[in-house]
DNA sequence: TGACTTTTGTATATCTATATATAAAAGTGA
DNA sequence: TCACTTTTATATATAGATATACAAAAGTCA
């Protein structure tokens, strides 16, 4: 019985922070409404303070067209970014504009209970940093490394570790900070972040992270693609190596690369350790880095000739060495695609590079929180 | 401009040709329309003879509810399904059952002349042969073996031979058969037919045909996904073996069975004859069809892994020849996949069979011919 | 400056969808 | 048979969206 309100303010404000339509003829345009309709609902989002006026564009001969925006200032989103050993938080505002942020050498690995000892406590302090409260607080978008069940918010089975397993990780968040909640994978977060804001002209992209992890994203049709259990993108199959096989993390992630480097007597804790020593030109790092390239390259082939994207978006710390190791990807994922595939394929690294998952995590919040028919209620009521 | 009718007949009879909804109850939960204006909407499609009534459903302890279905006999649909070197043609009612079929040896291979100076011929013996005319035909279906650009209509690049290039197939049916067109790949057209109609329960399928060639298509979130530029589920891009690289086609299809039983002095045109002379126990072809499957199985274990889809469809001739052929594609891709897309996997047979080009290409046919927008303006015209 | 364009606002009449109430139709089950 | 349910129809009043017309604002361009 969900109430469809076919014009109702939320599908208004939906356009207006998309960046799709931000002025009165592009919004009557994308919905097909009448002029007196549209001012009406813009009204509501005015007078609830949601949107303001961003002043005027260009004029195209004529008056000039007025710009609306979202209210950016009303309030804050909080953003978990939840590696496996290493944790991001950000505080951005409602259009997802990083203010602060901070990390720690703390994760997945480390269990729920301890991260959410920490993680309020930075919050308070980056919070006092930049002058608010927590009540600024409006949403919470959270990302981690691994599958996720999007409809119960639950973490998807298994998990490797049995504190994680099953676990409502939404209701953990709430109670500390109780307004709305997003949560998805950690990869899926980056996904929505440079499709929306790095590479928002192209519809299907292939997103891999490569940290101490690999992982794999979809974006097929402008959407997250999760496959019939949250599994898409999962990279754990055994690869066809000569020999007996093996796992792509096994054989080509920041982690291999760190224990045949640590085995070598070099000091390295995060994959970004990995990064400067292969800057500082170490043979043993760059032979390395290029090898996993190429086999990460060699692995996703199939999958890129297969789903034919526009572009190949490679994130996570070891995408910062662009050579050899982002170069080696290109090279094996272009060297081995069948021409029609590769045709206007490019194979890049993330815009938004490290930020990404901080301001996916926003995004998703975002979303939570401006969904259509929660704020077309909302306006509504406040008549 | 294109006002969107936010109460137009059209979604109405969407959701009852789709069967998603076909009692004025369901119809009222799907909408979340008022009963009086949906009322109205059903009475614009009864007056217009769209749809009819189907009598009552059984009681749930009141009134029966009423039933209604589109007035399948109201006109018929024409379907394509042209293959490399074999044709099918049918006739089907506007709910796509299948009237009449017609098929003969004569494919792509022979050139678009040839085939539209031959397909009216049977389109009119078939049309004599079940008491129609050619004004009858509302809307045409075609499927082609080969990517196709959805935009334009246009068959895209490269085609193998240039009688094809960048040829507007449905201008060349309009020419014969003034009505609206839709045209796809051949295997799109199977997959739109699988998923609707023979899987209805799942949203996210791999869809394999094999015959003389081996195909691929996807559905992912219960929709066609087609790439970025129609190029999705090539499976040209060279097989990871040993030695030299070959493709799969090369490797594991029909044509490559063929030529190796004609090597051996057995006599097969068609892939049918494949598959029957498997199952008249010739152990030549039993193993090379055990050897194919193997090899296809193998070479989209890592797609399904990374897809997560609910079921993989094998369609097409050597599909009947459930074993050796079928088993050994299901024992690759179980045997390949990593636990957590195993989860609930089924490899099946495709269950519309040999008629799913046919049925989808009217499927598609369908959609054209009832797309909303035109049945909306059409019954709002009408009063 | 003055003609023109595009954008925006306002008021009225009209159209459309909905809510509400009442009732009838057509079944089930005691 | 009778009370009850679900489904469907109809009428009236109300709410909401649109069309239309007119006007003003704020720019461009000759």
């Amino acid at each position: 019985m969900a109430r469809v309100l076919a014009t109702g303010s939320g599908v208004v404000l939906d356009l207006i922070r998309t960046g799709r339509a931000r002025t009165r003829t592009d919004l009557i345009e994308h919905l097909g409404w009448s002029r007196i309709t549209l001012a009406r609902r813009l009204d509501e989002l005015l007078d609830a303070s949601i949107i303001v006026s961003a002043g005027q564009l260009d004029s195209r001969g004529g008056r000039p067209p007025e710009e609306f925006v979202v209210n950016k200032d009303a309030g804050l989103l909080l953003s978990f970014d939840i590696g496996r050993s290493h944790t991001r938080l950000g505080l951005t505002d409602l259009a997802s504009t990083v203010l602060i942020e901070d990390e720690a050498d703390i994760g997945f690995q480390d269990g729920p209970t301890e991260i959410f000892e920490w993680a309020p406590q930075v919050v308070d302090y980056m919070l006092a940093k930049i002058g608010r409260r927590r009540a600024d607080i409006h949403g919470v978008g959270v990302g981690v490394p691994g599958p996720v069940d999007a409809l119960t918010g639950r973490l998807a089975a298994p998990q490797p570790d049995e504190r994680w397993q099953g676990l409502a990780l939404p209701d953990l968040v709430k109670h500390h900070f109780p307004v709305v909640c997003a949560m998805d994978r950690d990869v899926n977060i980056m996904a929505v972040a440079e499709s929306r804001l790095g590479w928002p002209e192209y519809h299907d992209l292939v997103i891999l992270k490569v940290g101490l992890g690999v992982s794999c994203a979809l974006v097929l049709d402008g959407r997250i693609y999760r496959g019939s259990r949250g599994g898409a993108g999962d990279l754990s199959h055994p690869l066809r190596t000569a020999g007996e096989p093996r796992t792509l993390e096994a054989e080509a992630s920041g982690a291999m690369i760190r224990r045949a480097l640590v085995a070598k007597g070099h000091r390295i804790r995060t994959s970004a350790d990995i990064v400067s020593l292969a800057a500082s030109g170490n043979t043993d790092a760059l032979h390395l880095l290029a090898t996993a390239g190429r086999t990460i390259g060699d692995a996703i082939v199939g999958i890129v000739a297969m789903l034919n994207p526009e572009a190949v978006v490679v994130g996570g710390n070891l995408a910062e060495a662009d050579r050899p190791f982002l170069s080696e990807v290109r090279a094996a994922i272009l060297g081995g695609v069948p021409d029609f595939a590769r045709t206007g394929l490019v194979v890049e690294p993330a815009r938004l590079g490290g930020k990404a998952g901080v301001i996916g995590a926003s995004l998703i919040a975002q979303d939570a929180l401006f969904e259509p028919d929660r704020i077309s209620h909302l306006t509504r009521s406040k008549r």
